[in-house]
DNA sequence: GCCCAGGAGTCCG
DNA sequence: CGGACTCATGGG
């Protein structure tokens, strides 16, 4: 490989292997091969697999293809979040009484979304289901039927554009009927529920649609955050909580606060005084918080997922 | 086998 | 509005 062809980038404080494990739902993490994580991206609407790894507080990344440098540096930044001041954030964390949620993350970022397509199928995808079996449903939908690119005997998946994912079956009765009498021999199932998705079939496959058919999803990039989240709201199996997910993952909408069970059982632990209420929450931590608010609620989760305060909140 | 997973839709008072 | 019930499915 040649090396001349490797960007450095500064990363300042930055954990790049806990933000690809922190189960954001932009995306699955990247494909880990020896330390380094594998992602096919697009540079100014180019596709250009890449390889990015860690040394110290440098970033180092390299492309597959020939690719404008610039350009690349400017992806890069932007889907780890580099130019976020993370110790800023940390002395504000400080400030709100809630330092004890830095020691566990130092170094975590938004893992922000290469294609907010996908965080939108992502975040639908995530309700109510293991970190786990959502990726595995993601890269499904990808090898099924994402377009593919194979540089150098390896070969990535995109993900499949709203026109695609519409026009996929949703279970297996409507995908033998649609096939009639046509079966070929090697017949494999290509439908929605064969990738685990469950009922969320139709959510997806409708969301799909309607983001085909009748919303551009890049109109979120120009409106605030509340403007957002009404337009996403219409959306089938999008709820508070996953548009909030879509907002801050996929558009870094940062006032967004994602409220789940564990952030709502964290968060009533912390304020013990106010046991919050539904819908409660979103507001106080839009007003307490403001611009930080995505970003106090990646750490108050990653925080008790890892220090073993979700095990001790459970049912509580 | 049983319980749970970073919830949302629906119905019912 | 608030609460209860249901939804599909893989892993611990």
């Amino acid at each position: 490989m040649n090396i001349e062809n490797v960007i450095e980038l500064p990363a300042g404080e930055f954990d790049l292997e806990m933000t690809q494990k922190s189960g954001q739902t932009s995306q699955p993490p990247w494909h880990e091969v020896g330390g380094e994580f594998r992602e096919l991206l697009m540079v100014r609407g180019r596709p250009c697999p890449v390889a990015v790894r860690q040394r110290g507080r440098v970033l180092e990344v390299r492309p597959y293809l020939r690719v404008n440098r610039n350009d690349l540096k400017k992806r890069i930044e932007y889907i780890f979040d580099l130019k976020f001041d993370l110790e800023d954030f940390y002395s504000f964390l400080d400030d709100m009484g809630l330092s004890e949620s830095i020691e566990s993350s130092r170094g975590l970022r938004l893992f922000l979304a290469k294609d907010p397509f996908e965080c939108i199928i992502s975040s639908i995808a995530s309700q109510n289901c293991s970190v786990l079996r959502w990726t595995r449903s993601i890269m499904d939908i990808r090898r099924m039927w994402g377009p593919a690119f194979r540089v150098s005997s390896e070969t990535f998946h995109g993900f499949p554009s709203p026109e695609v994912l519409a026009a996929v079956e949703e279970d297996s009765l409507e995908e033998l009927q649609r096939a009639e009498d046509d079966l070929p021999e090697d017949f494999a199932f290509n439908n929605l529920r064969a990738c685990g998705v469950g009922y969320r079939a139709p959510y997806i496959r409708e969301t799909s649609r309607i983001l085909a058919e009748e919303i551009d999803v890049n109109e979120v990039w120009g409106m605030d955050y509340h403007e957002a989240l009404e337009l996403l709201l219409e959306l089938p199996g999008v709820g508070p909580k996953v548009a909030d997910c879509i907002l801050l993952y996929g558009f870094r909408k940062t006032e967004a606060f994602p409220v789940d069970v564990w952030v709502r059982r964290i968060m009533n632990y912390i304020y013990p005084e106010r046991n919050f209420r539904d819908g409660e929450l979103r507001e106080f931590a839009w007003s307490r918080f403001g611009e930080m608010a995505g970003y106090v609620q990646l750490y108050l989760f990653n925080h008790a997922r890892r220090s073993g305060l979700l095990e001790k909140l459970k049912g509580g």
